[in-house]
DNA sequence: CGAGTTTGACCCGCGC
DNA sequence: GCGCGGGTCAAACTCG
């Protein structure tokens, strides 16, 4: 299996979601009432269980070291997560393929829906055996833009929002022609 | 009135 | 074939 980094850089019609981790906490991040605390992507195998990318048996790589999401787990009090303001995106792993175009991270925020500068009209809500909270279907509003995303808390700390992006936009974010 | 949300129903893949 | 679980659809509803 192989695994590569995602890109913090923002492309055109690349997933918004790294780059605007960047851009956001560079300036705002206050603002947004949420912390980059954590970050992952997802394997090819989209119908694997979110929840399974936090458990034991998945490698994360980090960005400045290796270890195992075993010792990961070991290092990830929220508190300690904090303490840096390099964490924001502590931790991320991505494996190749055509169906690169997925990606999912996790984070520490209160907000149900995080802004990140695309429209999105919710289409489904579903409780999961796996998760006793709820699961939100998003869709991107823009005409002709497939992307979807997927939202729910984590299992075992309610306070972290998993969030799962597929799909590529086919436009530019509002919030970068605001932005820029 | 249009856009977005809610929610039950439906569809599909998978395991047994 | 059947049941289960996850994803999507679409009508009804809400809101600005």
């Amino acid at each position: 299996m192989s695994t590569l980094l995602v890109p913090l850089i923002q492309t055109p019609g690349s997933n918004p979601n790294p780059s605007m981790i960047n851009s956001c906490v560079n300036d705002n991040r206050d603002d947004l009432g949420f912390d980059f605390s954590d970050y992952l992507a997802l394997e090819d195998d989209y119908s694997c269980n979110l929840s399974s990318f936090l458990s034991d048996s998945a490698p994360v790589i980090l960005q400045d070291n290796l270890q195992t999401s075993a010792e990961s787990s070991m290092n990830s009090n929220p508190d300690d997560v904090d303490n840096s303001h390099d964490h924001h995106l502590k931790r991320m792993k991505c494996t190749g393929g055509d169906k690169g175009s997925r990606i999912a991270f996790r984070m520490k925020t209160e907000l149900e829906v995080l802004d990140d500068g695309y429209k999105w009209r919710k289409y489904g809500k579903k409780m999961v055996k796996s998760n006793p909270n709820p699961r939100n279907y998003y869709k991107c509003s823009a005409v002709g833009c497939k992307v979807k995303k997927r939202i729910e808390r984590e299992i075992k700390d309610t306070s972290y929002v998993i969030t799962t992006y597929e799909g590529i936009h086919n436009h530019e974010t509002p919030h970068s022609l605001f932005y820029f």
